[in-house]
DNA sequence: TCTATTTAATAACGCTCGTTACAAATATTG
DNA sequence: CAATATTTGTAACGAGCGTTATTAAATAGA
């Protein structure tokens, strides 16, 4: 069977053309670099090639397949990222930031602990379920979490975002007891860990072929049990 | 640089040199067969692939690393197991019936509830960190998860093997709210979910370097918790 | 000893891996 | 227009991938 690679669709659109107010605009905000200008966008490309790793791993993903994900040439990804250790690393930092801005986002609120809780794993949900077909769950558990064991850049990273979401969960506990919606005698760390589980056993099933009703009822079990002790 | 790989190791013991009674005792026990003896012993093979698989993933590990690993050409591991997929998913299905059978073992004893779950975390924990060098974690959730997303066998043998353990803890919940440990009001399923659930996150933990003492603290955490409900 | 039978290792298959020289393409500057 | 700078895609690199055809080795039975 011979594979032929169609590179196409995220080239950056030019914009310069049809209005030469548009382009002169552009060349005072940006002074006008001196080569062949780029034709791909970097942002873009990086959401591409976290999809593809999100679906087949780390090891599991060749550079062929990023450069066919991304419609660029293995050369071009290098001269953009540096190579495919690199760009997986940024790809995983990206999935953090984004998955921890949504849980943090979700905890801030001045909702009740239950309602909070419940956002927070909605927001996850949304994330393991985003994308076309069957569902992907989280980056970190479905992809970085194999790679961990003999990779020290994607350990340090894990194990630093772990405790992010742990600390987290763990603010949102305290915050709960000083407001009088959990009992004194709460553990608030022990309770963050059972919260964090929680999201991690919903990863793991997410893509282990879950139904997305099933997982959220199972959150929703859990959120009644973690504030069961309320009051 | 030149890799030599030199096989070595696991040949099985021929047994019938030095003592003909005992080879003639062999031959009455099994009756002689025909060709070249079989020189190696598949269960120690399986074994020794599923070493090399939970460090490395199954992407992440070729054939001649398990050659390497078991001390057995490519060739011999074709004819013992069938191809490296058939392999990995013996592996898989071989460590489901240790992991689940050691929950299964801690649970079933006559322990109050809170003693039997933290027999089978400790169990679970000497699994995770068994083997020589840094833990390697649960076999499932550090490799055959991100598999799973694309290869349906793996999928289904991990959908399978987490219904079980579920089941497993709703029993023994449901046992202990028979035997009055449990609160009439608690909601078995529920606590065997997060059951699981701690279970899920100390296997990803533990892969992401986390010391043992402190996971099992986080197990005693979650213990008390989840029996806080109690009589 | 010769033949039949079973297992083992060598060496290769075609293909894909991550990576990189290289030259063509496209822009600004002089 | 020529010179310079930057990004592009083609084509290749050596190495490794999963897999298999082939042949050698080692046993039992005739």
């Amino acid at each position: 069977m011979i594979f032929i690679t169609i590179y196409t669709n995220i080239r950056v659109e030019q914009g310069n053309r049809g209005s030469d107010d548009m382009a002169r605009k552009k060349s005072e905000t940006s002074p006008a670099r001196r080569g062949r200008p780029p034709a791909y966008d970097a942002e873009t490309a990086l959401k591409r090639a976290t999809e593809t790793f999100w679906r087949t791993g780390y090891s599991g993903t060749s550079l062929d397949k990023v450069a066919a994900a991304t419609g660029m040439s293995p050369p071009s990804l290098y001269a953009v990222f540096g190579n495919k250790h690199a760009l997986y690393l940024e790809a995983l930092a990206r999935y953090w930031e984004i998955s921890l801005a949504a849980t943090r986002e979700a905890l801030a609120g001045d909702h009740p602990l239950d309602e909070a809780l419940m956002l927070a794993y909605d927001a996850a949900l949304s994330i393991y379920f985003s994308g076309k077909g069957a569902a992907r769950g989280c980056f970190v558990v479905g992809t970085a979490v194999t790679e961990v064991a003999e990779d020290a850049a994607i350990r340090s990273s894990v194990a630093a975002g772990l405790r992010m979401i742990d600390a987290d969960f763990e603010a949102r506990f305290r915050l709960a007891q000083d407001k009088g919606e959990l009992k004194r005698d709460a553990d608030p760390a022990a309770l963050a860990i059972l919260a964090s589980a929680t999201m991690h056993t919903i990863a793991i099933r997410a893509r282990a072929g879950a139904r997305r009703s099933e997982l959220r009822e199972m959150a929703r079990k859990a959120v009644d049990v973690l504030c069961g002790c309320r009051r």
